[in-house]
DNA sequence: CGGAGTAAAAGGCACTT
DNA sequence: AAGTGACTTTTACTCCG
């Protein structure tokens, strides 16, 4: 338990503001070799590959299974926060020696009802359905250890503040995860939520705003160049595009260019002008797919950015 | 085909009753 | 909780090289 906290902790390196491109604070956030974003002013900000968990790819569908094998894959997105006793699977006593068969079975069945007894209450059988499924929403969307200990932070709250009663445990749970992202600055959008959970995105959207204004948590609208790195290796662009995309990014938010728009098209319109400058070109097309907006989005931000920035923008 | 552009429909958000 | 209005994005289509 306390090791485990430690080492979170560790992995988990200083999460200053952002600093754009190269801008001014490091923002070196890197969880265990998982997700490295932006380091001291140095390149781009990379994100996460997929969890490499094969542990949980295993038990999707069963539902109900789960909170009858608690034990595990979750690290601490537990519906008792893990804080509760536990008796651990090393079949060890306290100083690390192996244990006794006799003890072993002993040990067994104290387990077993250990953690019968957990389970017991229903508010705590709707956090382990709903933790489980954060879980494997998360990992399907790629998504680090630490945005899922956010949105378990996030959903616990709302159970807390009953904020869920009469709404699908489902789409709060995905609305804990949206908000989660954003909160992370590991951004997805309401659409590739929506895909992995089994709610619409409607009823995501509709739950995350009433989760977030009932909670009094302020999210700033997302940053476009959290999504430079998603959108760029889908497209497979060099790093140098990368990072003028980013620039742009900033040139554009500087000259107020960004602010009502969405940050996925500001994104994809800033991409897409650099790969025309860096030789890398792709066609809108494919631009506006990877960043999931419209040909046309991605033409009237290249155009607006390009008409204000012109020459501006040139190395 | 890729790009530029446009009008109209649709969608999301902030405010209001 | 539905209505409104300003605004962005999408849909669907045309025209150009």
């Amino acid at each position: 338990m306390k090791e485990e906290a430690a080492e979170r902790k560790e992995g988990k390196e200083e999460l200053e503001i952002n600093c754009p491109v190269c801008g001014e604070n490091s923002v070196v956030r890197d969880y265990k070799r998982n997700i490295e974003v932006c380091d001291v002013c140095g390149r781009i900000v990379k994100e996460d590959i997929k969890d490499r968990g094969p542990e949980w790819r295993a038990f999707d569908q069963e539902g109900r299974e789960k909170k009858s094998r608690a034990g595990p894959p979750s690290t601490e997105t537990i519906h008792d926060k893990g804080l509760s006793t536990k008796i651990d699977y090393k079949d060890r006593d306290a100083k690390g020696n192996q244990l006794s068969p006799g003890k072993r079975q002993k040990i067994y069945r104290l387990r077993k009802w250990h953690k019968r007894g957990k389970v017991t209450d229903s508010k705590d059988r709707n956090l382990a359905f709903s933790l489980s499924e954060l879980n494997r929403m998360a990992s399907q969307l790629g998504l680090s250890k630490s945005v899922q200990e956010i949105a378990a932070k996030i959903y616990r709250k709302a159970v807390e503040e009953g904020l869920i009663r009469g709404r699908s445990m489902e789409g709060c749970a995905s609305a804990a995860l949206y908000a989660a992202c954003r909160e992370a600055e590991v951004p997805r959008t309401l659409e590739e939520v929506a895909e992995s959970s089994r709610v619409d995105k409607k009823e995501i959207s509709k739950s995350y705003r009433f989760i977030i204004r009932e909670l009094d948590i302020h999210l700033p609208p997302t940053d476009p160049v959290r999504y430079v790195a998603r959108f760029a290796s889908e497209l497979e662009i060099s790093g140098e595009t990368r990072v003028k995309a980013m620039e742009i990014i900033r040139k554009a938010q500087e000259n107020g260019l960004t602010s009502g728009k969405s940050p996925t098209g500001t994104a994809a319109g800033a991409i897409y002008i650099a790969t025309l400058m860096e030789g890398e070109r792709r066609t809108q097309r494919e631009v506006a797919e990877s960043a999931g907006v419209t040909e046309v989005t991605v033409r009237n931000r290249y155009s607006e950015i390009v008409e204000e920035l012109d020459e501006d923008i040139e190395a």
